[in-house]
RNA sequence: CGGGCCGUAGCGCAGUUUGGUAGCGCGACUGGUUUGGGACCAGUAGGUCGGAGGUUCAAAUCCUCUCGGCCCGACCA
């Protein structure tokens, strides 16, 4: 399909006017005038500020690939063009919007006092392999791998850990050195099982990545305390709605970790919080209060009953009427695979309670966990899916359950045997006392951790991520500095992350109005349009380039829009691409008067020429 | 990875059931008329129907394979 468009077509302008091919860029009319601004006020970024010259092409309908707002309004409004399944070429409008939140990301983190630098995208397998994550990002298929000429396996960063660390392990050998934090913008990439929503997930994007050095952990909680205010302070400058939750550390590893989440009914992350306590986690970390469910009295004796083609608790449920859920205990068998070894393992929970994955994964330090084929349940129960339980399980297939089932008594439980179940089951006396883990999946409506509140639940797109590794990667490359005692000690580290092309598609997500996009101005591909309706006519041309002086010397990043279109079009167009403020200089020009627009709540007044620069600066808080 | 759907002009789509001259809207180009809510008239250009093979007098249409894309699911026993 050639849904991306002909690459190598010819464009045009809107105006008419052909790209000169020779030089290979527009001509101009006139030429730019230089600009005047003040380093580290706002992130501004230079380029051509007539949009007669900057490659603009709108679309009249969505695409039909585009499910969510963000990607159907990025790529309508053409600042986004997909050139494969999740890798996006960016316009020039969008490229702006980029790197203004680049900007204002830099400034964050330089004011903490974080090191720019640029780490490479090809890295070599023997990087990875000292970390120990060569296999299992191959296995999982994340990564992107090559080889070279010389047959080297070499992969494209999925992130940059081990590059990092080797490179501040060869420069730091002191503590004297540290605390030390570099960070990178930079294209990541990671082959997606399934890129989608346009730049939310896809399979090339851009990311910064930084990474802090300590001698000990008081210097890392330092570190990771600087860099959540810088976060928080990025976000709030974009003017996103976000929250911070506590999330599990997935693939990357370590101790704690937050996540910073923009809130959004697309989101792909499901988020549980309390108003009251403050407390929110992302599902996979969230926990609640237990659930009560009815006790089971004093232990009686075990019974075999029938139940055949009786599979699900549900199930269950109809077939013994009394019983509930709560009193039952489902054992779930999961195929689990470590570093050096894979197993089937037997995991109960209280029927009425859900088993978290995560929590699963980790309780027994697995690289993976997934549920078991019925093939490989029958091997283990001996029993067709349906029927596993704790009762006559083999000894070599471990047994896991939740800590909701402790001090259960007479548990209804499946017993490894095709059409039968088993009555008052105690743990411990008919069959293994399981391991206890906490594995359960908290819910809404479930009590708060900390407040006992019923929790909510809202969706959320990940725009950042911080973690505190500690000495994982430090230890497995043997990154050491001399401490003070003159011993080799692995670096103290914490890693954070912020989806710099997907924090605009966030900001998309969260500010769109059924005409378009509605720019936050701190991020808008310009924060003012001045437009001349019909720019055949002297005065409205003339005042127009007026007006725009006066925004550009007053600090206003603003554009003009000088193409030659006619004025309904260009209204719809500007309101598409979404600038916080627009200016359109029309039949009233004449008599000074122009219109003006404020894009949020599209509210449109009249404006005396002479008091549009006070308006403006005005609509954007200046 | 499993399931479903789709590949026809730059974009959005019809045509496929029942084989018979490749269509519509938008966009683009030329000329003219327009100029306050994606203008109008006239004309023009643009498609090996994703690719390969097969069936047939004849294939966008039927068959086989393949590549690409989109959606859903990824299992609670």
């Amino acid at each position: 399909m050639h849904s991306g468009g002909r690459l190598w077509r010819c464009r045009w302008h809107r105006d008419g006017r052909r790209l000169d091919r020779r030089r290979g860029r527009p001509r101009l009319s006139c030429g730019a005038r230089p600009e005047f601004r003040r380093p580290g006020q706002r992130a501004t970024v230079r380029g051509p500020m007539r949009l007669s010259q900057i490659l603009i092409s709108t679309l009249r309908d969505d695409p039909a690939d585009a499910e969510i707002p963000s990607h159907k309004l990025l790529a309508r409004a053409g600042l986004i063009v997909k050139t494969a399944a999740g890798v996006y070429t960016f316009a020039p409008l969008m490229w702006r919007v980029v790197k203004k939140f680049a900007q204002i990301v830099r400034d964050e983190l330089d004011a903490e006092g974080a090191n720019e630098v640029m780490l490479p995208i090809i890295q070599p397998k023997e990087l990875w392999q000292q970390s120990g994550r060569w296999d299992r990002y191959v296995r999982d298929g994340i990564m992107f791998t090559l080889k070279d000429r010389k047959g080297s396996d070499m992969c494209l960063g999925p992130t940059h850990e081990e590059v990092m660390t080797a490179y501040v392990n060869a420069q730091v050998n002191s503590y004297k050195q540290m605390p030390v934090n570099c960070y990178q913008i930079q294209d990541k990439f990671r082959d997606e099982i399934r890129p989608r929503f346009g730049l939310m997930r896809g399979r090339e994007f851009l990311m910064m990545d930084a990474y802090s050095f300590d001698a000990d952990q008081a210097g890392l909680d330092v570190a990771y305390q600087k860099m959540r205010a810088a976060y928080c302070r990025i976000f709030e400058r974009c003017g996103l709605q976000y929250t911070v939750v506590q999330a599990d550390s997935g693939a990357i590893g370590g101790a704690g970790s937050e996540e910073f989440m923009v809130i959004a009914d697309s989101g792909e992350d499901s988020i549980l919080y309390c108003q009251d306590s403050g407390y929110a986690a992302n599902v996979e970390k969230a926990t609640s209060v237990l659930p009560v469910a009815p006790a089971g009295g004093e232990p009686r004796p075990m019974q075999k009953i029938a139940t055949p083609g009786v599979k699900t608790v549900a199930q269950l449920e109809a077939f013994f009427p009394g019983w509930v859920a709560g009193r039952m205990a489902k054992t779930v068998l999961y195929h689990v695979t470590w570093k050096d070894k894979e197993k089937v393992v037997a995991v109960m929970m209280r029927g009425d309670l859900e088993i978290n994955e995560v929590k699963l994964a980790n309780a027994v330090d697995a690289l993976a966990v997934r549920l078991a084929t019925d093939e490989e349940i029958k091997a283990a129960t001996g029993a067709d899916t349906g029927f596993a339980g704790p009762v006559g399980l083999r000894d070599d297939v471990p047994l896991l359950a939740d800590e909701s089932l402790k001090d259960r008594t007479n548990l209804l439980v499946g017993c490894n045997e095709t059409g039968f179940h088993c009555l008052d089951v105690n743990l411990g006396r008919d069959c293994r006392m399981p391991s206890w883990k906490e594995l359960r999946l908290a819910r809404a409506g479930e009590g708060c951790p900390v407040s006992g509140k019923p929790l909510q639940q809202a969706r959320g797109i990940e725009v950042g991520h911080i973690f505190k590794l500690g000495t994982k990667y430090s230890k497995a490359m043997q990154a050491t500095f001399m401490d003070q005692g003159g011993k080799p000690t692995p670096f103290v580290m914490g890693c954070y992350g912020i989806g710099v092309s997907r924090t605009p598609a966030a900001a998309v997500e969260q500010n769109f109005d059924d005409k378009g996009i509605v720019w936050p101005p701190a991020i808008a591909p310009f924060e003012c349009v001045v437009a001349m309706l019909d720019g055949k006519r002297e005065e409205q041309q003339a005042l127009a380039e007026k007006l725009y002086g006066e925004l550009r010397s007053a600090g206003v990043d603003v554009c003009l829009d000088d193409r030659a279109m006619s004025p309904g079009a260009k209204f719809k167009d500007n309101e598409l691409l979404g600038f916080p403020v627009q200016v359109f200089v029309g039949r009233k020009a004449a008599e000074g008067q122009v219109e003006f627009l404020v894009r949020r709540g599209m509210q449109k007044s009249e404006c005396a020429a002479g008091e549009v620069r006070a308006r403006v600066l005005a609509a954007l808080g200046r």
